[in-house]
DNA sequence: TAGCCCATGTAATTGGTTACATGATTGA
DNA sequence: TCAATCATGTAACCAATTACATGGGCTA
């Protein structure tokens, strides 16, 4: 099951432009790590199938390379790769297919607050309070992406998609705090309502 | 890192009643399935490991082994676990902890959205309206789940907790339905305005 | 007595991170 | 010339799922 998806996002990434596996690896850190994350241990080797079977190719290094070459150095010193015509194929058959439902598994946030009366007063509130503050980062880091995004690629024929995942990721946060608001309210109400 | 969580998953469940492997299974299973899961190739063994640092201990079976035990059956059919104080402790201790920020590892749809221009026309719109059609289905059942919470379980001293977590699922849920909706029209605006 | 659920467990495999080894290049 | 960064790779480990093996008990 769950065909190995980091092939996909590196043949992804590639269809931005031709990168080497460290490249990727930024890529994947400083581009979309909000959704996504792959490490070296997944990229490198990726990379060796991909190539042998024909869905990536070796795209000779723009940069750097012409001191290196000047000084008649071997291979060039980074594997850039370039998507080939077999790889885009494959990728479009996989985005055509639907995506797995995969309601946020594992929470660990929520497993805490289910069993959060065995943590003593403060307990979830604190739980509550600190994931408040994860999505109010969040959402001022998705604002300057944003800004960014649209400043350096205003005409990229990609960027309607990429602000598409950056406002899943605003929509989220933005009811994730308000939803913490909520919840300190009903936390601060008295557990059990004295009576009179 | 990241601690074992099976391993309070386990206690966490242990406080709500004494379970057996089987019993926790269903517990994560039919009550907290949309945050968390847990395998049998998981449960077992940490039982296993959770009676033997003295978390948990035997607690005899009350159901069913009336019979087995008059016909002399050597031990009860099911291994029915309680949590000790030491396990309540540890436990707590582990509540007390922050929670892992973990922003939403892995979001298949947003990896496929971010490319989908490589989709061809109408893949994005495809993600989106499944998408849409997920959480819609969510909010359905979280509506249920709350309804025979409420009902079953009003003294419950847990149920503000469990009643909290539903409300996390709900807000997520409302808010990508929203953003569905955002984003089907923003996919049907035309994708290159046409100059006039 | 067949078929279904209850119940326990394990082996194989997958997916992924972490930590390390190694070395070249660049810029202060 | 030193430190930082670029760059490639792998081995060890961890977390988790899947699929299976095994068998008891219940009921139609």
């Amino acid at each position: 099951m769950s065909e190995n998806r980091t092939r996909y996002a590196v043949l992804g990434a590639l269809t931005v432009e031709p990168m080497s596996g460290y490249d990727l690896k930024r890529f994947f850190e400083q581009g979309v790590s909000f959704f996504w994350a792959e490490s070296y241990g997944q990229i490198y080797p990726i990379l060796k199938q991909l190539k042998a079977e024909g869905l990536v190719a070796d795209a000779g290094d723009e940069r750097g390379g012409a001191k290196a070459r000047a000084a008649g150095a071997a291979h060039p010193r980074r594997a850039v790769y370039a998507i080939t015509p077999a790889g885009r194929e494959v990728l479009t058959r996989w985005l055509a297919e639907p995506a797995e439902p995969q309601a946020g598994r594992r929470l660990e946030i929520l497993l805490k607050l289910f069993f959060a009366r065995q943590g003593g007063p403060g307990a979830a509130a604190r739980l509550v309070a600190d994931s408040r503050a994860q999505h109010a980062a969040l959402l001022a880091t998705y604002a300057a992406t944003e800004a960014r995004l649209r400043a350096d690629h205003a005409a990229h024929p990609d960027l309607p998609f990429w602000l598409l995942t950056l406002s899943y990721g605003q929509h989220v946060s933005q009811a994730l705090v308000a939803w913490c608001d909520d919840a300190m309210r009903t936390l601060a109400a008295p557990p059990t309502p004295a009576p009179r």
